[in-house]
DNA sequence: GCGATAAGAAACGCAAAGTATCTAAAGAGT
DNA sequence: ACTCTTTAGATACTTTGCGTTTCTTATCGC
Protein backbone atom coordinates (compact mmCIF):
# COMPACT_ATOMS: atom_id res chain seq x y z
CA UNK A 1 0.00 0.00 0.00
CA UNK A 2 1.27 3.24 -1.18
CA UNK A 3 -1.46 5.87 -0.08
CA UNK A 4 -2.05 6.38 3.41
CA UNK A 5 -6.10 6.34 4.09
CA UNK A 6 -9.09 6.23 2.03
CA UNK A 7 -9.90 9.59 1.44
CA UNK A 8 -6.81 11.16 2.20
CA UNK A 9 -4.70 12.85 -0.49
CA UNK A 10 -1.12 11.68 -0.33
CA UNK A 11 1.32 12.94 -2.77
CA UNK A 12 4.05 10.99 -3.56
CA UNK A 13 7.48 12.79 -4.81
CA UNK A 14 10.79 12.41 -5.71
CA UNK A 15 12.17 8.46 -6.79
CA UNK A 16 8.67 7.07 -5.04
CA UNK A 17 6.80 8.50 -7.86
CA UNK A 18 9.45 7.99 -10.26
CA UNK A 19 9.22 4.35 -9.65
CA UNK A 20 5.73 4.44 -9.70
CA UNK A 21 5.43 5.63 -12.86
CA UNK A 22 8.09 3.45 -14.51
CA UNK A 23 5.87 0.32 -12.90
CA UNK A 24 3.02 1.58 -14.31
CA UNK A 25 4.35 2.11 -17.86
CA UNK A 26 6.31 -1.47 -17.55
CA UNK A 27 2.51 -2.39 -16.75
CA UNK A 28 1.28 -0.80 -19.34
CA UNK A 29 3.58 -1.80 -21.76
CA UNK A 30 3.25 -5.72 -21.04
CA UNK A 31 -1.09 -5.17 -21.54
CA UNK A 32 -1.26 -3.01 -24.50
CA UNK A 33 2.07 -3.11 -26.07
CA UNK A 34 4.30 -0.07 -27.42
CA UNK A 35 2.44 1.58 -30.36
CA UNK A 36 -0.68 1.06 -27.86
CA UNK A 37 0.67 2.84 -24.88
CA UNK A 38 -0.16 6.47 -24.29
CA UNK A 39 1.44 8.76 -22.04
CA UNK A 40 -2.30 9.61 -20.66
CA UNK A 41 -2.86 6.06 -20.00
CA UNK A 42 0.15 5.88 -18.04
CA UNK A 43 -0.37 8.49 -16.02
CA UNK A 44 -3.96 7.20 -15.02
CA UNK A 45 -2.52 3.89 -14.29
CA UNK A 46 -0.33 5.52 -11.95
CA UNK A 47 -2.66 7.91 -10.11
CA UNK A 48 -0.66 11.15 -11.51
CA UNK A 49 -1.06 13.24 -14.63
CA UNK A 50 0.72 13.96 -17.38
CA UNK A 51 2.99 16.77 -16.81
CA UNK A 52 4.47 14.99 -13.89
CA UNK A 53 5.31 12.42 -16.93
CA UNK A 54 6.91 15.09 -19.13
CA UNK A 55 8.44 16.88 -16.41
CA UNK A 56 10.82 13.76 -16.12
CA UNK A 57 10.77 12.47 -19.74
CA UNK A 58 10.71 13.50 -23.36
CA UNK A 59 8.36 11.24 -24.38
CA UNK A 60 7.07 7.75 -24.63
CA UNK A 61 10.29 6.32 -26.25
CA UNK A 62 12.14 7.84 -23.53
CA UNK A 63 9.92 6.57 -20.62
CA UNK A 64 9.88 3.84 -22.25
CA UNK A 65 13.65 2.59 -22.26
CA UNK A 66 13.48 4.06 -18.46
CA UNK A 67 11.11 1.57 -17.50
CA UNK A 68 12.47 -1.18 -19.19
CA UNK A 69 16.17 -0.27 -17.50
CA UNK A 70 14.41 -0.83 -14.43
CA UNK A 71 13.01 -4.31 -15.85
CA UNK A 72 16.06 -6.03 -17.59
CA UNK A 73 16.09 -9.26 -16.99
CA UNK A 74 18.24 -11.10 -14.24
CA UNK A 75 21.05 -13.30 -16.79
CA UNK A 76 20.58 -17.18 -15.18
CA UNK A 77 23.64 -19.58 -15.25
CA UNK A 78 24.96 -20.67 -18.10
CA UNK A 79 23.96 -23.79 -19.59
CA UNK A 80 26.05 -26.72 -19.41
CA UNK A 81 24.72 -29.47 -21.10
CA UNK A 82 28.21 -30.85 -22.04
CA UNK A 83 28.16 -30.18 -25.86
CA UNK A 84 28.10 -26.67 -27.53
CA UNK A 85 25.29 -27.31 -29.39
CA UNK A 86 23.04 -27.76 -26.64
CA UNK A 87 24.21 -24.93 -25.12
CA UNK A 88 23.66 -23.01 -27.68
CA UNK A 89 20.31 -24.70 -27.98
CA UNK A 90 19.57 -23.66 -24.33
CA UNK A 91 20.53 -19.71 -24.63
CA UNK A 92 19.23 -19.25 -27.84
CA UNK A 93 15.99 -20.28 -26.63
CA UNK A 94 16.25 -18.30 -23.78
CA UNK A 95 16.48 -15.40 -25.86
CA UNK A 96 13.53 -16.38 -28.31
CA UNK A 97 11.70 -16.21 -24.90
CA UNK A 98 12.60 -13.62 -23.41
CA UNK A 99 12.34 -11.72 -26.37
CA UNK A 100 8.69 -12.07 -26.80
CA UNK A 101 6.38 -10.01 -28.43
CA UNK A 102 6.09 -7.26 -26.09
CA UNK A 103 9.88 -6.74 -26.12
CA UNK A 104 10.10 -6.70 -30.16
CA UNK A 105 6.59 -4.69 -30.58
CA UNK A 106 9.04 -2.49 -28.00
CA UNK A 107 12.14 -2.37 -29.51
CA UNK A 108 10.58 -2.11 -33.00
CA UNK A 109 8.59 1.37 -31.42
CA UNK A 110 11.96 2.92 -29.95
CA UNK A 111 13.93 2.17 -33.14
CA UNK A 112 11.21 3.96 -35.13
CA UNK A 113 11.19 7.23 -32.77
CA UNK A 114 15.46 6.61 -32.56
CA UNK A 115 15.80 7.99 -36.19
CA UNK A 116 14.20 11.13 -34.82
CA UNK A 117 15.21 11.59 -31.80
CA UNK A 118 18.90 11.30 -31.79
CA UNK A 119 19.23 10.83 -27.48
CA UNK A 120 16.63 8.58 -27.61
CA UNK A 121 19.08 6.44 -30.48
CA UNK A 122 22.11 6.59 -27.94
CA UNK A 123 20.30 5.32 -25.12
CA UNK A 124 18.76 2.70 -27.07
CA UNK A 125 22.20 1.82 -29.19
CA UNK A 126 24.22 1.55 -25.50
CA UNK A 127 21.43 -1.14 -23.81
CA UNK A 128 21.69 -3.35 -27.20
CA UNK A 129 25.20 -2.83 -28.31
CA UNK A 130 27.15 -2.88 -24.26
CA UNK A 131 28.77 -5.83 -23.51
CA UNK A 132 26.11 -7.30 -21.00
CA UNK A 133 25.48 -10.33 -19.15
CA UNK A 134 24.89 -12.15 -22.17
CA UNK A 135 27.31 -11.76 -23.80
CA UNK A 136 29.48 -12.75 -20.78
CA UNK A 137 27.50 -16.02 -21.20
CA UNK A 138 28.02 -16.29 -25.06
CA UNK A 139 31.39 -16.11 -24.41
CA UNK A 140 31.17 -18.78 -21.40
CA UNK A 141 29.84 -21.59 -23.03
CA UNK A 142 32.35 -20.93 -26.13
CA UNK A 143 35.03 -20.84 -23.50
CA UNK A 144 33.79 -24.54 -22.15
CA UNK A 145 33.67 -26.08 -25.33
CA UNK A 146 37.01 -25.18 -26.34
CA UNK A 147 38.09 -26.88 -22.70
CA UNK A 148 36.16 -29.92 -23.45
CA UNK A 149 38.27 -29.87 -26.62
CA UNK A 150 34.78 -29.21 -29.07
CA UNK A 151 36.38 -26.12 -30.70
CA UNK A 152 39.72 -25.06 -31.01
CA UNK A 153 40.30 -21.52 -28.75
CA UNK A 154 39.03 -18.72 -30.98
CA UNK A 155 38.39 -15.22 -30.50
CA UNK A 156 35.13 -13.82 -30.18
CA UNK A 157 34.78 -10.27 -31.94
CA UNK A 158 31.73 -8.20 -30.07
CA UNK A 159 29.90 -8.28 -32.87
CA UNK A 160 30.23 -12.29 -32.81
CA UNK A 161 29.07 -12.22 -29.14
CA UNK A 162 25.64 -9.82 -30.01
CA UNK A 163 24.97 -12.19 -32.64
CA UNK A 164 23.00 -14.68 -31.03
CA UNK A 165 20.87 -11.59 -29.73
CA UNK A 166 20.77 -9.77 -33.62
CA UNK A 167 19.53 -13.28 -34.95
CA UNK A 168 16.29 -13.75 -32.59
CA UNK A 169 15.86 -10.22 -32.55
CA UNK A 170 15.40 -10.23 -36.68
CA UNK A 171 14.07 -13.45 -36.74
CA UNK A 172 11.26 -12.43 -34.62
CA UNK A 173 10.38 -8.87 -35.75
CA UNK A 174 10.28 -10.29 -39.40
CA UNK A 175 7.83 -12.79 -38.34
CA UNK A 176 5.82 -11.27 -35.93
CA UNK A 177 5.87 -13.77 -33.67
CA UNK A 178 8.66 -15.24 -31.11
CA UNK A 179 10.68 -17.64 -32.75
CA UNK A 180 10.01 -21.39 -32.80
CA UNK A 181 12.03 -24.31 -31.91
CA UNK A 182 12.73 -25.23 -35.79
CA UNK A 183 13.73 -21.47 -35.82
CA UNK A 184 16.33 -21.62 -32.99
CA UNK A 185 17.57 -25.34 -34.44
CA UNK A 186 18.46 -23.65 -37.60
CA UNK A 187 20.01 -20.61 -36.42
CA UNK A 188 22.22 -22.65 -34.10
CA UNK A 189 23.03 -25.79 -36.78
CA UNK A 190 23.25 -22.93 -39.68
CA UNK A 191 24.38 -19.95 -38.55
CA UNK A 192 26.55 -19.55 -34.89
CA UNK A 193 27.88 -22.92 -34.99
CA UNK A 194 29.73 -23.00 -38.32
CA UNK A 195 30.50 -19.68 -37.57
CA UNK A 196 32.37 -20.57 -34.49
CA UNK A 197 34.25 -23.23 -36.23
CA UNK A 198 34.96 -20.79 -38.81
CA UNK A 199 36.23 -18.36 -36.64
CA UNK A 200 38.82 -20.74 -34.83
CA UNK A 201 39.74 -22.22 -38.32
CA UNK A 202 40.78 -18.65 -39.35
CA UNK A 203 42.24 -18.36 -35.49
CA UNK A 204 44.43 -21.81 -36.39
CA UNK A 205 45.83 -20.33 -39.85
CA UNK A 206 46.80 -17.26 -38.43
CA UNK A 207 48.35 -19.45 -35.27
CA UNK A 208 50.24 -21.54 -37.63
CA UNK A 209 50.89 -18.76 -40.23
CA UNK B 1 1.21 15.60 -68.89
CA UNK B 2 -2.07 13.66 -67.22
CA UNK B 3 -4.18 16.76 -66.83
CA UNK B 4 -5.99 18.05 -70.14
CA UNK B 5 -5.94 21.98 -70.11
CA UNK B 6 -5.09 23.99 -67.07
CA UNK B 7 -8.81 24.68 -65.40
CA UNK B 8 -10.21 21.82 -66.66
CA UNK B 9 -10.98 19.43 -63.56
CA UNK B 10 -9.73 16.11 -65.15
CA UNK B 11 -10.13 13.32 -63.13
CA UNK B 12 -8.03 10.17 -62.83
CA UNK B 13 -9.34 6.86 -62.31
CA UNK B 14 -8.03 2.83 -61.38
CA UNK B 15 -4.76 2.47 -62.11
CA UNK B 16 -3.63 5.97 -62.75
CA UNK B 17 -4.57 7.35 -59.65
CA UNK B 18 -3.22 4.43 -57.71
CA UNK B 19 -0.20 5.10 -59.40
CA UNK B 20 -0.45 8.84 -58.74
CA UNK B 21 -1.21 8.01 -54.98
CA UNK B 22 1.86 5.48 -54.83
CA UNK B 23 4.24 8.02 -56.29
CA UNK B 24 3.41 10.88 -53.78
CA UNK B 25 3.50 8.32 -51.18
CA UNK B 26 6.72 7.57 -51.80
CA UNK B 27 8.27 10.83 -52.26
CA UNK B 28 6.77 12.15 -49.24
CA UNK B 29 8.21 8.75 -47.67
CA UNK B 30 11.95 10.16 -49.30
CA UNK B 31 11.23 13.89 -48.26
CA UNK B 32 9.91 13.20 -44.58
CA UNK B 33 10.12 9.27 -43.61
CA UNK B 34 8.14 7.21 -42.55
CA UNK B 35 6.82 8.44 -38.99
CA UNK B 36 6.45 11.68 -40.12
CA UNK B 37 4.25 10.48 -43.21
CA UNK B 38 0.62 11.02 -42.97
CA UNK B 39 -2.45 10.12 -45.05
CA UNK B 40 -3.45 13.52 -45.35
CA UNK B 41 -0.05 14.65 -47.18
CA UNK B 42 -0.19 11.76 -49.59
CA UNK B 43 -3.52 12.60 -50.64
CA UNK B 44 -2.55 16.01 -51.01
CA UNK B 45 0.78 15.84 -53.00
CA UNK B 46 -1.36 13.47 -54.93
CA UNK B 47 -3.67 15.81 -55.52
CA UNK B 48 -6.55 13.67 -54.29
CA UNK B 49 -8.24 13.12 -51.13
CA UNK B 50 -8.29 11.06 -47.99
CA UNK B 51 -11.08 8.99 -48.66
CA UNK B 52 -9.34 8.06 -51.91
CA UNK B 53 -6.66 6.20 -50.40
CA UNK B 54 -8.56 4.74 -47.83
CA UNK B 55 -10.35 2.80 -49.69
CA UNK B 56 -7.66 1.13 -51.01
CA UNK B 57 -5.13 0.37 -48.36
CA UNK B 58 -5.73 -0.28 -45.07
CA UNK B 59 -3.42 2.66 -43.29
CA UNK B 60 0.08 3.58 -43.49
CA UNK B 61 1.82 0.49 -43.39
CA UNK B 62 -0.03 -1.12 -46.32
CA UNK B 63 -0.23 2.29 -48.43
CA UNK B 64 3.66 2.68 -47.68
CA UNK B 65 4.38 -1.02 -48.20
CA UNK B 66 2.81 -0.72 -51.22
CA UNK B 67 4.96 2.17 -52.75
CA UNK B 68 7.95 0.14 -51.56
CA UNK B 69 6.75 -2.75 -54.14
CA UNK B 70 6.68 -0.55 -56.98
CA UNK B 71 9.86 1.04 -55.78
CA UNK B 72 12.13 -1.67 -55.81
CA UNK B 73 15.92 -1.23 -56.15
CA UNK B 74 17.01 -2.95 -59.75
CA UNK B 75 19.93 -5.70 -58.43
CA UNK B 76 23.22 -4.51 -60.36
CA UNK B 77 25.03 -7.51 -61.78
CA UNK B 78 27.09 -9.48 -59.09
CA UNK B 79 30.62 -7.68 -58.62
CA UNK B 80 33.73 -9.55 -59.71
CA UNK B 81 36.51 -8.81 -57.88
CA UNK B 82 38.78 -11.73 -57.89
CA UNK B 83 38.27 -12.68 -54.54
CA UNK B 84 35.23 -13.37 -52.04
CA UNK B 85 36.41 -10.90 -49.65
CA UNK B 86 36.39 -8.00 -52.09
CA UNK B 87 32.98 -9.58 -53.94
CA UNK B 88 31.25 -9.73 -50.32
CA UNK B 89 33.15 -5.91 -48.97
CA UNK B 90 31.00 -4.73 -52.33
CA UNK B 91 28.01 -6.53 -51.94
CA UNK B 92 27.82 -5.91 -48.40
CA UNK B 93 28.62 -1.71 -48.83
CA UNK B 94 25.82 -2.05 -51.65
CA UNK B 95 23.12 -3.24 -48.82
CA UNK B 96 24.33 -0.44 -46.54
CA UNK B 97 24.25 1.99 -48.83
CA UNK B 98 21.24 0.96 -50.39
CA UNK B 99 19.21 0.16 -46.76
CA UNK B 100 19.80 4.27 -45.54
CA UNK B 101 18.37 5.89 -43.19
CA UNK B 102 14.72 6.25 -45.13
CA UNK B 103 14.93 2.80 -45.75
CA UNK B 104 15.54 1.56 -41.74
CA UNK B 105 13.19 3.60 -40.48
CA UNK B 106 10.75 2.51 -42.84
CA UNK B 107 11.45 -0.43 -42.30
CA UNK B 108 11.10 0.07 -38.29
CA UNK B 109 8.08 1.40 -38.97
CA UNK B 110 6.25 -1.14 -40.57
CA UNK B 111 7.54 -3.66 -38.18
CA UNK B 112 6.37 -1.54 -35.44
CA UNK B 113 2.54 -1.36 -36.69
CA UNK B 114 3.15 -5.33 -38.47
CA UNK B 115 2.70 -6.44 -34.45
CA UNK B 116 -1.13 -4.76 -34.54
CA UNK B 117 -2.25 -5.88 -38.39
CA UNK B 118 -1.40 -9.95 -39.55
CA UNK B 119 -1.78 -8.44 -42.61
CA UNK B 120 1.12 -6.27 -42.73
CA UNK B 121 3.35 -8.39 -40.57
CA UNK B 122 2.73 -11.18 -43.39
CA UNK B 123 3.30 -8.73 -46.38
CA UNK B 124 6.31 -7.62 -44.78
CA UNK B 125 7.73 -11.02 -44.01
CA UNK B 126 7.28 -11.84 -47.44
CA UNK B 127 9.01 -8.93 -48.55
CA UNK B 128 11.67 -9.42 -46.46
CA UNK B 129 12.17 -13.46 -46.14
CA UNK B 130 12.08 -14.83 -49.91
CA UNK B 131 14.71 -15.37 -52.56
CA UNK B 132 15.20 -12.51 -53.52
CA UNK B 133 17.60 -10.69 -56.32
CA UNK B 134 19.61 -10.00 -53.98
CA UNK B 135 20.01 -13.14 -52.39
CA UNK B 136 21.16 -14.69 -56.11
CA UNK B 137 23.36 -12.82 -56.11
CA UNK B 138 24.72 -13.91 -52.54
CA UNK B 139 24.46 -17.38 -54.27
CA UNK B 140 26.59 -15.92 -57.28
CA UNK B 141 29.47 -14.96 -55.60
CA UNK B 142 29.86 -17.56 -53.54
CA UNK B 143 29.67 -19.93 -56.69
CA UNK B 144 32.56 -18.16 -58.04
CA UNK B 145 34.60 -18.27 -54.80
CA UNK B 146 34.28 -21.97 -55.13
CA UNK B 147 35.20 -22.45 -58.35
CA UNK B 148 38.37 -20.31 -58.23
CA UNK B 149 39.09 -22.66 -55.12
CA UNK B 150 38.67 -20.28 -52.49
CA UNK B 151 36.06 -22.45 -51.03
CA UNK B 152 34.98 -25.73 -50.82
CA UNK B 153 31.57 -25.95 -52.18
CA UNK B 154 29.32 -25.37 -50.19
CA UNK B 155 25.55 -25.36 -49.48
CA UNK B 156 23.98 -22.09 -47.89
CA UNK B 157 20.90 -22.54 -45.98
CA UNK B 158 17.90 -19.68 -46.81
CA UNK B 159 18.55 -17.73 -43.31
CA UNK B 160 22.34 -17.75 -44.15
CA UNK B 161 21.52 -16.22 -48.25
CA UNK B 162 19.39 -13.66 -46.20
CA UNK B 163 22.12 -12.80 -43.69
CA UNK B 164 23.83 -10.14 -45.49
CA UNK B 165 20.45 -7.79 -45.51
CA UNK B 166 20.01 -9.05 -41.92
CA UNK B 167 22.89 -8.24 -40.46
CA UNK B 168 23.32 -4.57 -42.36
CA UNK B 169 19.75 -3.98 -41.21
CA UNK B 170 20.21 -4.47 -37.74
CA UNK B 171 23.34 -2.56 -37.92
CA UNK B 172 22.04 0.52 -39.41
CA UNK B 173 18.76 -0.04 -37.05
CA UNK B 174 20.46 -0.36 -33.72
CA UNK B 175 22.99 2.54 -34.73
CA UNK B 176 20.82 4.92 -36.43
CA UNK B 177 23.30 5.80 -38.98
CA UNK B 178 24.14 4.15 -42.26
CA UNK B 179 26.65 1.39 -41.55
CA UNK B 180 30.01 2.71 -42.39
CA UNK B 181 32.97 0.73 -44.14
CA UNK B 182 34.47 0.08 -41.04
CA UNK B 183 31.51 -2.02 -39.88
CA UNK B 184 30.81 -3.44 -43.59
CA UNK B 185 34.72 -4.75 -43.00
CA UNK B 186 33.99 -6.28 -39.47
CA UNK B 187 30.77 -8.00 -40.66
CA UNK B 188 32.85 -9.31 -43.62
CA UNK B 189 35.72 -10.31 -42.13
CA UNK B 190 34.20 -11.62 -38.50
CA UNK B 191 31.03 -13.07 -39.44
CA UNK B 192 29.74 -13.91 -43.24
CA UNK B 193 33.81 -15.36 -44.04
CA UNK B 194 34.06 -17.01 -41.33
CA UNK B 195 30.70 -18.65 -41.46
CA UNK B 196 31.02 -19.68 -45.07
CA UNK B 197 34.05 -21.27 -44.23
CA UNK B 198 32.70 -22.96 -41.36
CA UNK B 199 29.88 -24.24 -43.50
CA UNK B 200 31.71 -25.29 -45.88
CA UNK B 201 33.86 -27.39 -43.11
CA UNK B 202 30.91 -29.04 -42.37
CA UNK B 203 29.79 -29.95 -45.84
CA UNK B 204 33.50 -31.42 -46.21
CA UNK B 205 32.99 -33.34 -42.94
CA UNK B 206 29.56 -34.50 -44.44
CA UNK B 207 30.97 -35.64 -47.56
CA UNK B 208 34.13 -37.71 -46.28
CA UNK B 209 32.39 -39.37 -43.08
C1' DG C 1 5.45 27.24 11.16
C1' DC C 2 7.26 29.41 6.57
C1' DG C 3 8.61 29.44 2.07
C1' DA C 4 10.26 26.90 -1.91
C1' DT C 5 9.33 23.09 -4.73
C1' DA C 6 6.83 20.22 -7.30
C1' DA C 7 2.45 17.12 -7.59
C1' DG C 8 -1.91 16.83 -9.43
C1' DA C 9 -6.12 18.51 -11.82
C1' DA C 10 -8.15 20.65 -15.59
C1' DA C 11 -8.35 22.53 -19.85
C1' DC C 12 -6.27 24.06 -24.05
C1' DG C 13 -4.75 24.16 -29.09
C1' DC C 14 -3.05 21.21 -32.42
C1' DA C 15 -2.47 17.45 -35.57
C1' DA C 16 -3.82 13.53 -37.71
C1' DA C 17 -6.65 9.38 -37.83
C1' DG C 18 -10.44 7.40 -39.84
C1' DT C 19 -15.45 8.05 -41.35
C1' DA C 20 -19.56 10.01 -43.58
C1' DT C 21 -21.87 12.70 -46.97
C1' DC C 22 -22.40 14.79 -51.10
C1' DT C 23 -21.20 16.24 -56.05
C1' DA C 24 -20.13 15.46 -60.38
C1' DA C 25 -16.88 13.38 -63.62
C1' DA C 26 -15.52 9.17 -66.12
C1' DG C 27 -16.59 5.20 -68.42
C1' DA C 28 -19.76 1.33 -69.85
C1' DG C 29 -23.73 -0.23 -72.13
C1' DT C 30 -27.52 0.55 -75.08
C1' DA D 1 -26.16 10.51 -77.80
C1' DC D 2 -28.29 9.30 -73.73
C1' DT D 3 -28.54 6.84 -69.41
C1' DC D 4 -26.68 4.49 -65.62
C1' DT D 5 -23.23 2.92 -62.59
C1' DT D 6 -19.13 3.72 -60.43
C1' DT D 7 -16.08 6.31 -57.85
C1' DA D 8 -12.98 10.56 -57.48
C1' DG D 9 -12.61 14.45 -54.96
C1' DA D 10 -14.21 17.96 -51.64
C1' DT D 11 -15.61 18.93 -47.17
C1' DA D 12 -16.59 18.34 -42.70
C1' DC D 13 -17.01 15.61 -38.59
C1' DT D 14 -15.72 12.79 -34.43
C1' DT D 15 -12.06 10.92 -31.81
C1' DT D 16 -7.80 10.40 -29.84
C1' DG D 17 -3.63 11.61 -28.03
C1' DC D 18 0.12 14.89 -27.86
C1' DG D 19 2.51 18.33 -25.52
C1' DT D 20 1.65 22.63 -22.88
C1' DT D 21 -0.25 26.02 -19.77
C1' DT D 22 -2.36 27.43 -15.67
C1' DC D 23 -3.61 27.05 -11.14
C1' DT D 24 -4.11 24.99 -6.56
C1' DT D 25 -2.17 22.82 -2.74
C1' DA D 26 0.44 18.98 -0.55
C1' DT D 27 5.04 17.97 0.87
C1' DC D 28 9.62 18.91 2.24
C1' DG D 29 13.64 21.57 3.95
C1' DC D 30 14.69 24.86 7.06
Amino acid sequence: MRGRVTGTKSRRRGAQLEQAILDAAWDELREVGYSRLTIEAVAARAGTSKPVIYRRWGGRAELVLAAWARNLPVEPEPPDTGTLRGDLHTLFSRIAHRADTMMNEMVAGVMGEAFRHPEVAALLGERLANPSPLTDTVRTIVDNAVRRGELPPVDLPPRVLRLPLDLIRTESMTCGVPAVDETVESLVNDVYVPLLHGLAAVGDAVDQG
